[in-house]
DNA sequence: CGAGTTATTGATTGACGGGTCAATTAATAA
DNA sequence: TTATTAATTGACCCGTCAATCAATAACTCG
């Protein structure tokens, strides 16, 4: 049954573990699961993957593109600080990322990277990009005090991503009902949180630059190695 | 060996559970490894929680009892709503949430929330008091609209505890290094994020009641059933 | 002390899951 | 057709782990 080419392989076991993992709930699935969602015989799984740790790996990665490439589109042609913020804003909350899969994805990643250094780089990506797409769109308007409120607005997305997501029946155990998650809800926090600290910003105007904290560049977000 | 009360092996068994969570930055720890922890045989484990979900809740509940202390502390005397808004602050990014064993716990519970509706509801339960203390805290700042304002200041706190709490080096495989998170840059996230909004609001003060969204009681946090 | 109670043990079970590997089958080349 | 390569299978090995249980140690009270 020499049928289909590596690269279609490798992706089927992946959609297929992101599919499972969202079916569970959780990283404790089995090859034999994710194997068989894929139309497949359980060794296939670690000849393509060497082992599950890499398997995971790469729906992470898979998982973290999808909503790249959600972003990437989302900025096409927006052209206004405004508009680049607001489509931000959307990919972050749109449905890609709202789907039970993507969801129990994300938070077991999340959770994956406490015990895995891989993981947590992956995330770092992720962490990285939003930032300075946000820093990006938000230096027209706050000049160099876009970074420090990047970071606010980067965690208040990541905060209240997690909070829709687990918000009520959202997940819990399979059934037919449509949980249907939405995030619209989301993105307009997020706008009005930004719309907040322009303003205020606008407002201080004069003396914001000194008495502003000495150090935007801190920690949180910013190239380290 | 008939030695400790009922209720002291409980509480040895739960701090044990969730020092060895910590230590291995996950729920797949083991009943032996939880036992041996606490000095006690695993057997003993399943004797008081009777399954190792159960010990599970029992640990979650500890934690979020542990932040509620802390909260409730640090409120202890704040009158102005200034002060008791850095109080909650504060306490969320405090040392006893950072210790690698707190982060370890809240991020694989948020984990365990989707597939297990008691955990949910438990974190239910962190979400609505803290929603309840901001708006509390809030209200003699900005009226009405201490709820909407607070669902965001929510979403921050916990979006910024995640950034924090994955940080770097952050956890990583146990060695005798110090980690030593610091979460008093988060506080201070905080404290600029609701000055924003405060002086916004402060700003559109007339008109501000009717162009608001019109239902800020929305979903996120608030008595469901 | 001794009978009854409660805490505690740790060996044991039974199921399960990751990873390996020799064999099989389809596609391709000669 | 035959030879060669590569994809795919699925049974199997070995370790692990949740949960059970019969035995035992410690404590209580008469």
């Amino acid at each position: 049954m020499a049928r289909k080419s590596e690269a279609e392989r490798r992706q089927e076991l992946i959609a297929a573990t992101i599919r499972e993992i969202g079916a569970k709930g959780t990283l404790n699935v089995t090859t034999s699961q994710i194997a068989q969602s894929a139309g497949v015989s359980p060794g296939l799984a670690f000849h393509y993957f060497n082992d599950k740790e890499r398997l995971f790996l790469a729906a992470m990665r898979s998982i973290l593109s999808e909503y790249g490439n959600d972003v990437r589109q989302a900025l096409r042609g927006k052209k206004t600080p405004d508009e680049r913020l607001g489509a931000i804003a959307e990919a972050s909350f749109g449905m890609t990322s709202f789907r039970r899969e993507a969801i129990s994805a994300w938070v077991n990643f999340y959770a994956l990277s406490l015990r895995s250094e891989q993981a947590r780089r992956l995330l770092y990506v992720y962490q990285r990009r939003l930032h300075s797409n946000l820093v990006d769109a938000l230096r027209p308007k706050i000049g160099e005090r876009a970074p420090d409120v990047a970071r606010r607005i980067a965690g208040l997305i990541d905060g209240l991503y997690l909070r829709y997501a687990l918000d009520t029946r959202g997940v819990s155990n399979a059934d037919g009902e449509a949980p249907e998650l939405d995030g619209s809800e989301g993105s307009q926090h997020v706008m009005r949180a930004i719309a907040a600290e322009c303003t205020e910003i606008s407002e201080n105007d004069v003396i914001s630059t000194e008495q502003a904290d000495p150090d935007p560049m801190a920690i949180l977000v910013g190239p380290q190695e």
